[in-house]
DNA sequence: AGCGGTAGGTTGTTGCGACAACTGATGATG
DNA sequence: CATCATCAGTTGTCGCAACAACCTACCGCT
């Protein structure tokens, strides 16, 4: 088979990143189950919402922010609305569109969830991490996103923190 | 909140780190399913197997290098049995162990799934990186599974390529 | 021998994501 | 202004993983 096996080096990577892709999941989305009841998705779902004007945004933009394909974005975001975390409605421009908009409890939900949500991150990807290196995993995942998401589908999301000026 | 907020650099890793959690194995399970109709777990299952002394391996040893929980590779186990591809034998040794073998046709199916899932990883994570880049990314994801995997439980798996001697 | 403890796996239930098919509403076109 | 295409989202079905409960064979101990 033309299959040019990969370098030593090469395997010792991968095979770090499968693990790591393996195990990373898990952990946050166990941490947040636990301490919150709710998925990582879910956060992220509520999370971006708060991060809108309004706390609303329209479902296909949403999806595309959160790397989601409709369908899931709807299930997800049905499972939200029957916990009174977030509501649907008519969207206010596009006619036929509909908006997420998180509730007061939504509201809630995640500032009690974000602290804990954030000690896992750090504790489990950036304090391992020199500063040097946090800049190298940065430069990195946007090589692998080149080929993964070569449309930037969701390059909104992922370069809005490019060039840092501060800190 | 005593949520000592990360910083801009932090964040943009963090970020694009997820996405590539959530992007990285949807492609690369897709590529398999399409092409060889199978899982990349299954995939990874079939080639540890292949790569033990007679293609059998114990259960709770292959659960432990393939980091899946018990039901979960029991599971697994049993649809590759269906398939043909595996069969379940009592351990050789330890009386009441399971293992399970590659089959005839299991041989078979890793030998033809192998060049496409290799080139899907070249293509999406080996090939956008630099020599360098690769060496960092072993790094920072061994310094990530300090943290992940502090039992070292599949330690044996993902050190096996440490310290290269070789290209 | 008899009895509990434990190792090693399996089974059953639940919940989520993928994919495909569908619905409803808008907009274009002759 | 009637029909058709398209957009935006939802629903339904299926497969897989997590978790917990379970089951059975071995082992040690007396």
């Amino acid at each position: 088979m033309d299959t040019p096996a990969m370098t030593r080096r090469q395997l010792r990577a991968w095979i770090r990143l499968r693990a790591v892709l393996e195990l990373l999941p898990d952990a946050l989305d166990g941490q947040l189950r636990r301490d919150s009841g709710i998925t990582e998705f879910e956060y992220l779902v509520l999370a971006m919402l708060s991060e809108a004007p309004g706390g609303a945004l329209r479902m296909s933009e949403l999806a595309r922010q959160a790397i989601a394909t409709p369908p899931r974005l709807s299930h997800v975001v049905s499972r939200l609305e029957r916990r009174g975390l977030v509501e649907r409605v008519p969207s206010t421009e596009r006619s036929r569109a509909t908006d997420a908009r998180l509730t007061g409890d939504g509201w809630e939900q995640l500032r009690s969830a974000a602290p804990g949500h954030v000690a896992a991150v750090r504790q489990h990807v950036v304090d391992p991490l020199s500063d040097e290196q946090v800049d190298q995993l940065a430069a990195i995942a946007g090589a692998l996103l080149g080929r993964l998401d070569p449309d930037g589908a969701m390059a909104g999301t992922y370069t809005r923190y490019d060039d840092p000026a501060s800190s």
